[in-house]
DNA sequence: TTGTACGCGTTATCAT
DNA sequence: ATGATAACGCGTACAA
């Protein structure tokens, strides 16, 4: 480490406002400034822009300690990330954003919580008063945070679907019925058998969610479409999605469906070094992102899995809990086929 | 969506315990528990005991709100993340789960800041009292957060370099070194030309700070050197890097001297389609993390960008500023290469 | 419609 | 070495 010094100012600051010194420069009380702020009881127009000239006159925001002690709410939000991963990662910026930008529309913020904390993080937020709820990300079939969950006092929203939901607060994406959309999509240009390159053997490891959900409607559709479905778990690399299509590829006499469920890019640009392309030589469907949809050589028929949906969402249904109980219940965003050529026309 | 009740549980629950609680259960003052929890004053063997077991015995955690009004301190530090970005979404989860870990092992938590509030959600925080410190990455050469933190009171720390960092702590990895050594390895073996894979037209146009940071030093040793270089501003997707090195290879009669600054995959994969094999065909150092070098087929001779280094140090740094006042610096994360065999020998 | 006064749960300054 | 007690800044019942 280089280290290379600069001068350093040492300016005094003056203390920050309180609602007292709003109150005396507005001329008021300073229970009429709190009640400005909260509206929780009429105000004249002329005291009240009274107060809010004195606010903006001296920048004054509340101390988020003291409004936390004295009205029981923190007005921040916990959310507990997932563990880092490269192979979910982009997704994810943008599910964290869309939470901190719905959260501050509502004047919250959003506590950072790792996943390698562990359940106990939840605990310690809510005895500690840092949150007012929670958002869980990444939820395992026998997730440790649900049993934990249901004995908090405070609000929590799982993203994801634990095998038991029994008193949980459960939003996600529909990979039920985007399984059922996408494999009916094959079947019905008489696919003969259908090849999933699913989730990577990590992720089945993890037990994620959304792994059993989507491939046990997939396998049921199949089974009742008469379709033969084959389930590889390549890891996402390239040699993996090489793999996956050198197995797809062996038999030649059947036209292959594919069915990924993310990297879109990856196997888009296996199969064109194969000079395979889609909806000519075989039938693609995949479960992404539109953007990633679109940006490939040939823009593959899929759903979409709409992370900013989902957030948006979770954050609309938690501010709904923390204004009155609402009973658990499983929540699950519509799944949309968006078809683009990568399938053949059913005849 | 789709709505699937639940029957919810009505349990009561008591409320938090206090440090009054932890006192009348212990036998002593309420101050007497403060004292043990801080430290700030010594405590017979026997009382702290008492205390601790009543701590223990009642999972007694302080009011996060009364203990910031109290104390001044909040034990938060804020995270300002980037505009998400699928781009460097790998990098970013590892960073800001490091951020996280090292708070945690103070006793600190995260409030997680977007970019998209922008510079006055620094101030609003401040004001707020929700921070004693906060970070910031993604630094702009002419980033607007940079004036707001020299007036901040708070301690900010910037993760990168703009253009005018004076009173700013700064913290970044050596770029400038990276630049020089990878430039050296390929000068080292008599290339004639390297052709740089840069950054995206996007992050050019984001200004963001490594960008020049890199390549001012990368084309000032290439002169000083004697060797010509191409800088290229490709898109990371398969196309873009297919454009890049066809304009590479179009003169066939010289070596090339291959440097790219990420998207190591993208480059391996679309070379192996080539039939090229670096340090045979040509010569190729990237800047990317040891973790993205090692899985390619070729693995790279690299600079390593190590993201969990600089978001530790900086977390190191920032409890120092909390505890002391440090003048602003600027301190660089050291680049090492490793050699991989992308490079022929030296002759 | 507005003001007064108390309490929220800590920290820190007095005492002892 | 420990115990009382006064802030800290805001929300809100109670008065007016």
């Amino acid at each position: 480490m280089r280290i290379d010094e600069d001068a350093a100012p040492t300016a005094r600051r003056r203390p920050a406002p309180t609602s007292k010194d709003v109150a005396r420069v507005a001329g008021v009380s300073q229970s009429t400034v709190s009640y400005v702020m909260s509206g929780k009881r009429p105000i004249s127009a002329a005291t009240r822009q009274l107060v809010l000239d004195a606010i903006d006159q001296l920048t004054y925001e509340p101390h988020a300690g003291a409004r936390a002690l004295a009205g029981h709410r923190t007005n921040v939000v916990g959310l507990m990330m997932p563990l880092p991963d490269p192979e979910s990662a982009g997704g994810l910026m943008a599910f964290t954003e869309e939470i901190a930008l719905n959260a501050r529309k509502h004047d919250y913020d959003v506590l950072m919580l790792t996943a390698a904390e562990g359940p106990k993080a939840l605990a310690r937020v809510q005895r500690r008063a840092m949150c007012d709820a929670a958002i869980v990300m990444e939820i395992a079939t026998d997730d440790p945070r649900a049993p934990l969950a249901r004995e908090l006092a405070m609000p929590v929203i799982f993203i994801g679907v634990p095998d038991d939901r029994d008193g949980l607060h459960c939003i996600d994406f529909d990979f039920e019925t985007a399984a059922e959309l996408l494999v009916d999509e094959l079947a019905d240009v008489e696919c003969q058998e259908i090849s999933v390159l699913g989730w990577s053997a990590e992720r089945v490891a993890q037990k994620m969610n959304y792994v059993p959900r989507f491939r046990e409607r997939a396998e049921a559709r199949a089974r009742s479409r008469g379709i033969a479905m084959r389930w590889i778990s390549a890891p996402h690399t390239r040699a993996g999605v090489d793999d996956y299509l050198d197995g797809v590829l062996a038999d030649g006499d059947r036209r292959p469906g594919l069915l990924t469920v993310h990297s879109p890019h990856e196997v888009g640009a296996a199969l064109q070094q194969r000079g395979l392309v889609p909806g000519r030589d075989l039938d693609l469907v995949s479960l992404c992102t539109d953007a990633e949809a679109e940006v490939q050589p040939v823009p593959p028929t899929a759903v979409s899995t709409q992370p900013r949906d989902v957030s948006r969402l979770a954050m609309s249904w938690l501010f709904d809990l923390l204004d009155g109980d609402i009973p658990a219940e499983l929540r699950l965003v519509e799944a949309r086929l968006t078809r683009r050529g990568s399938v053949r026309h059913a005849g």
